[in-house]
DNA sequence: CGAGGCTGGTATCGTTGATACATGGGTGTG
DNA sequence: CACACCCATGTATCAACGATACCAGCCTCG
């Protein structure tokens, strides 16, 4: 019962500095508005959340929640890249519905600090890098690519979230993507346009070495990787 | 005498106010600090700078002042598309090794609102952009170009500034950079390897068209740039 | 049935952004 | 030369903020 309390306690905050961030932006989330709001007292979201930093990251992860189910639940599609390309809408667009807590979540990046919500996020975009990878289509390393998507997916959000609707570029967002994903993607295994062959491969088969458990020794592995990091970070 | 006393007096507050940024980030700006470290009264603030906002404003463009003669004064180089190159990584060199400010001039977009400070070095991109466009080797139109640039830049350097120095990509940046200027620039006016050719020599003469002044009146000009856009956008 | 700890509410602390009010020095006029 | 006015500065203070100490009630357990 008391836990149950609790957590419905918690809920009920959350919701109510949600929609206060929502509304009127960070600093419309003030302890006493937040009580007022969910009608506890100020001392209760201490003893919850610790402190304001803690209550403010619960929210961002309340709000990302929604966003982060679509994108787990999401079949996967044919050609992973799509799934990229899916990935990549739905965190634009999902920063430019919510701009409050997208600016919460990536305006104010602190040296080694992620929030919850965001190292989720990060997971999921490694997790669709990896199947491109493993599909032999991925011209740099998982790591790299990764980081490329995300930088250039986050300063595309904020710099629509900073431009009045009407005058925004429609396709801003889909050139983007597209330039980021051309150097990052070649057409298939053996064609090898962009990136040399070798770092493909070598991408490829880092993406799959978790298959080989049983043929080589963790030292093996360990040593293999540093090389086919060498061999991608190459190019 | 006033004058000069007031433009000293806010150039200590700002300089003041400049140095706890940097060093405690923007929670460590308060109207005590600063007067402290000022040696002023705090109403001189509100005096001075209308509000808080008007401060960090102010601090913001006083931190970018640096960075932003550096870039104005710099001499052409020959090629223009290596000026946008230097460009881009002036502005992620001054991100990283300012974070703080950073993250006040381009972390918190507000929708149509935009600092001065900022209005000014995007105004230099759109600069460095349209030359590239003049020597006709834009496949984008200058607007985009630079708004996928400056987007790109910003989400590399807020990742750059979230993660600890060393476990930064040192190649990031510049594999980021090569990504969009791929994506944005061709080879030459006439290699059409990237964009198509119409596209490439729309944007060129659209970038060159101010010239034409005394040759088409400011309706025809209107009209053409209509399909001079139309044209570049189709690719 | 009583003692102890945990939950929840009240009151309050120090600090913040912002402002009203008084004070003092410089200027212009008689 | 003296007086009055005006503007800039300094003092004191306000409401709201994040955060916490402290006390009262309840449940649990002995």
């Amino acid at each position: 019962m008391g836990v149950d309390d609790r957590s419905a306690t918690r809920e009920r905050i959350v919701a109510a500095a949600a929609g206060l961030l929502a509304e009127g932006g960070r600093e419309a989330v003030s302890t006493r508005g937040v009580s007022n709001a969910a009608h506890v007292q100020p001392p209760a979201i201490y003893r919850i959340f610790g402190d304001m930093q803690g209550l403010l990251d619960a929210v961002v992860s309340y709000g990302f929640q929604a966003y982060l189910d679509k994108k787990i639940n999401r079949p996967h599609a044919a050609d992973p890249v799509d799934d990229l390309r899916e990935g990549w809408d739905a965190h634009v667009g999902f920063g430019v519905a919510n701009p409050e807590f997208y600016k919460l979540m990536y305006g104010q990046p602190v040296s080694g600090t992620e929030s919850e919500a965001a190292k989720k996020a990060a997971e999921i975009l490694i997790g669709l890098v990896e199947r491109v990878a493993k599909a032999g289509r991925l011209a740099v390393g998982v790591e790299r690519a990764a980081q490329m998507i995300h930088s250039a997916g986050c300063g595309v959000t904020l710099t629509l979230i900073g431009t009045p609707p009407e005058s925004r570029d429609p396709e801003l967002s889909e050139r983007t993507r597209e330039a980021i994903l051309a150097a990052v993607i070649t057409e298939g295994p053996r064609a090898s346009g962009a990136g040399r062959p070798s770092a493909v491969h070598a991408v490829a088969l880092k993406a799959v070495l978790s298959e080989a458990e049983d043929t080589l020794s963790p030292g093996e592995r360990h040593l293999l990787t540093e090389w086919l990091d060498r061999i991608s970070h190459s190019w």
